[in-house]
Order: C-alpha cells, then sequence, then structure tokens
DNA sequence: AGAATAGAGAACAAAGGGAGAACAAATCAA
DNA sequence: TTGATTTGTTCTCCCTTTGTTCTCTATTCT
C-alpha cells in the first residue's frame, strides 16, 4: 500500500515523536501539533495508516494509536546480543535491528545472536557468526538450540532428548557431550539460520 | 520501443533524480523543473515513457509515476546460480533476487551464489550455503575468492598469489592445493558474506 | 508538402485534504 | 452512581491539486 504525501507525513511525526508522549497522544492533541483543526479530518488519514498497515488501533480504547511493529516490518528481527558457551547472553543495553533474509524466517518470532567461541565449529558455525533463532521452547531430536543451563548459562548447542536426560552435544573434538536433568535445560530457540561476513 | 530526444531528456531526469523526491514527483513540479508550462504536453511524454515500459504509472493516484525494474532496487542483489567446485558455474535461466543484509554488502556489486560440495569445508563452507561474492577482478593474497580457471570451471577457494604462480587452497583435508600460471586464472569475485538456512 | 515532434492552454473528473456538526463510547469528577 | 467531559467515529459539504483529454500552433525532418 502507497501512502500519500500528507499520510506519510503524519505517520513520519507519529513515528519520530513516539517517545514525545507518556500516554499515546489523542486526536485533538495530534490535530494541534498537525495543524488541523478537525479531528474528522485526522480520523481519515489515520484509518488510511491502519488501511496500510504501518499503524494498528488499540480496539475500544481511548488514546488509541500505537506504531505498528516499527522494528519487525521494516528494520529487521533483533540483534539481542552475543552467546558463548557457558556463559549467559551478554545482552546488548537496547536491541538492534538486522535485516534478514525473509527465506531464512519462518512465522514465529525470530533473533540474532552473534556465536563467540568455537564449540560448533565442526558444523560450520565459527567464532563471530551470526545466529538466526526461531523463538521456541521445545525442539525436535537433534536440532541446533539455544539452550539455557540451571538458569544462568546459555549455550548454542546440539540437543539430544532421551528419557530422563538430556545430552548436548558441541560439534569439536575438543569438548565432549554435557548430561543434564531434563528439569535443568530450557530451550529458548531453535537455529535456523545463519549469517558471516568476511569484512 | 524507441524513444524520442525529449523523451529520452525526460527518463534520464526521472532516473537520476529519483532520490532527490522526498515523494513521486507531481505533473506541475515535473513541468517546472523541466521547463515545461502545460501539463498536457508532459502527460504525452508520460504516456510515452509508460509505452515503452521504462516507467511505470500508479493506478487511480495521485502523484504516482515511478520507476520501472523494481526489481535489482528493492529485491536485493541477484542469486547468480550454482558453483561447484571444477565445473562451470550453472546459471539460473533468469536471475532471482535475494535480499541480503546491508551489513554483509560494500559499495560494489555482488551477487549470491550457492555452493555445492564440500571443498572449503574447514573454513565454515558447507554444501548448501548461499555465498555473498563481491564483483572484483583482483584481490588481496589469501582472500577467499571466485576463480574461472581457463575459461572454463568454477571455483571458491583461498588464492595465494606469487610470482609466476597461483596457488588455490581448499579447505578440505582430503583435498590438495592446485597451482596455476597467472593467465590460466581469472579473478570473478570476493567472498564477503555467507548465508545458510536450516529449514 | 506531409509527417513526426514538441509545446501551449483550456476544460474536466477524480483524488486529496480539510472544516465542522452530530453522536456514541470511554473516562473522569463529584 | 450520576452527570459532565473527553475522545473516537461518522457524516456532509467544500476547495485545491492532480492527471487526463482536447484543440491549436510552432518547429524540424524527410
Amino acid at each position: 500500500m502507497k501512502l500519500t504525501r500528507r499520510q506519510q507525513e503524519i505517520y513520519e511525526y507519529l513515528r519520530d515523536n513516539a517517545d514525545a508522549f507518556d500516554h499515546p497522544p489523542s486526536y485533538d492533541e495530534l490535530c494541534r501539533v498537525l495543524g488541523l483543526s478537525s479531528r474528522g479530518s485526522l480520523h481519515k488519514h489515520i484509518q488510511a495508516l491502519i488501511q496500510a498497515g504501518v499503524v494498528e488501533p488499540m480496539d475500544g480504547m481511548h488514546r488509541g494509536i500505537r506504531l505498528a511493529e516499527p522494528g519487525p516490518a521494516e528494520e529487521g528481527i533483533p540483534f539481542l546480543g552475543t552467546i558463548a558457551a557457558g556463559r549467559p547472553i551478554e545482552a546488548l543495553p537496547q536491541p538492534e535491528y538486522m535485516q534478514v533474509p525473509p527465506e531464512l524466517l519462518g512465522n514465529r518470532p525470530s533473533y540474532v545472536l552473534r556465536v563467540r567461541g568455537d564449540s560448533m565449529i565442526e558444523e560450520g558455525i565459527l567464532d563471530g557468526d551470526y545466529v538466526v533463532i526461531e523463538q521456541r521452547d521445545s525442539a525436535a531430536n537433534h536440532e541446533i538450540v539455544v539452550a539455557l543451563i540451571g538458569n544462568e548459562e546459555a549455550t548454542l548447542k546440539r540437543i539430544e532428548q532421551q528419557p530422563g536426560k538430556v545430552i548436548l552435544h558441541p560439534a569439536n573434538a575438543a569438548m565432549s557431550p554435557m548430561v543434564y536433568a531434563p528439569g535443568e535445560v530450557k530451550i529458548q530457540g531453535v537455529l535456523v539460520g545463519l549469517l558471516r561476513s568476511y569484512r
């Protein structure tokens, strides 16, 4: 859907000043600041923006326009931080967004982590690679997952779930598989894609 | 369809200044900047350009001329085909386009190839991976390049250029480096990025 | 001369953008 | 709770901008 000039203006204002409002702005407030004197006119534009999918209404509520997913839609999926085997995920203070080829993505929410370490080097996952993770709390056997161990350490490993135990397999001859009780391991997501930059 | 002088002029203006407009320009704006004083005259030219297929209308909308060929610009960079060590690049009948994260790209034109074979497996480049190649005809030593050998075979290897000879190093213990005369090897591009899908 | 190209200008329909009144649902004040 | 107020919605009416279609004229090329 294509926006007209005014619609674009209004959308940009909404986007750029989203933080300036303590609460979602009312139509009257928006009218004042946009130089309109009729709520009716504004309403037409907002409806067009909703139609275009760049803004979403908060049903049946006053003061309810909200930006539609400014991140996922235009900026890509969130890049959350670094994962290094045996340590907590080192989160960025505020997530950046990364444009990932849609071929790598499915329907579920996904995010990107940077890999630190060589524990999966024999699977072609190198130090510094970016991995695309699909958010899930369960996985099929032998998928590569982001697993949280004991609510502390996070790690990227191939998972093997057996009755009564969970084995996490590194892909590095210098390291050994680790065995845990099912309750100790929480699956955070499944590896669906990989990006590497040689620059 | 062949363009007349003026049509060519107008098309070139549209093409070269596409970014200068925050939104598609109106006929009046174009008239002013092209030195016309009649929208009717412009309209004739635009119609001719649409007929010629170099520009496309945005139906039923005001402010609606848009440059044609949304392919390369919006859809990403071309995915040309498959590269398998020791064979010519297997080109697609018509290139598809792939959206690649801008982080992986530089300023030069680039393209995507799919890797077939395990010759670079120890560098973390697996069978089925997509590699992003920056078009160049020379490379720094020890970069990974797409090289054309004797105008026939194409291959993805780490390059070592010495006085009087060129060595292409696979990253697979089962394979040996190949030595060529400098004239035999043509560099087609340099590896700058990698994409992998686990689906 | 005739055809193709280029432009001017008038007239027009549709889209864009806005004003304001009237209404109903949500919210707030007492 | 009740009434007043705010807020989102719907509607009708208006003007401007914009693309389109004409007709008419001037220039260039064969």
